[in-house]
DNA sequence: AAGGTAGTGTGACTTATAGTCGGTTGACTT
DNA sequence: AAGTCAACCGACTATAAGTCACACTACCTT
């Protein structure tokens, strides 16, 4: 599973955990609902700025937002 | 200070205690040299996947990255 | 002083893709 | 039937990726 699949899978754990549908969500952090959507289902290569904006949406920091297991398994 | 700087201080700061050159961390990611120069220098909004071939070159984890003191403070 | 080398910064540029917008479809619920 | 949610699409605009030539500093050597 690439890095896009993996931050999507987080996005949707932490969405789903804080009971957001993708277009409150999306509200929430100021992101077209289309490219939550594609970002979830790990299409998306999101940049630097809009990964603080997700991080910041469910109030984590960017450590916390990628302290999770999901990030912890690697292939190269 | 945004989080591209952030992100540039941060990238400098591990470079410096590797022991790196500019030149040689950009052999060691794959990134080009000018680019890891801008890059220091926060004028790049990087994505995902170049800010995981980064903390791959420095042997971190994501979190382990974004575990400095340089991304705790916050101003929105 | 003049010439070489190592390290870095920058502006300009092309190509690739991030991100938006409007809409459709299908599953599920009430 | 009507509403909610999410997947997906085509087309578009904004911007990141990636590269280049060149400038500059500091430190050598001759």
């Amino acid at each position: 599973m690439d890095v896009k699949s993996k931050f999507g899978k987080r996005v949707r754990e932490l969405r789903l955990s804080s009971g957001y549908s993708q277009e409150a969500f999306s509200l929430q952090c100021g992101l077209d609902r289309t490219y939550i959507a594609s970002l979830e289902n790990g299409k998306r290569n999101i940049s630097l700025q809009n990964i603080e904006r997700i991080a910041c949406a469910f109030n984590l920091s960017l450590s916390d937002f990628f302290s999770s297991e999901i990030f912890e398994v690697y292939e190269h």
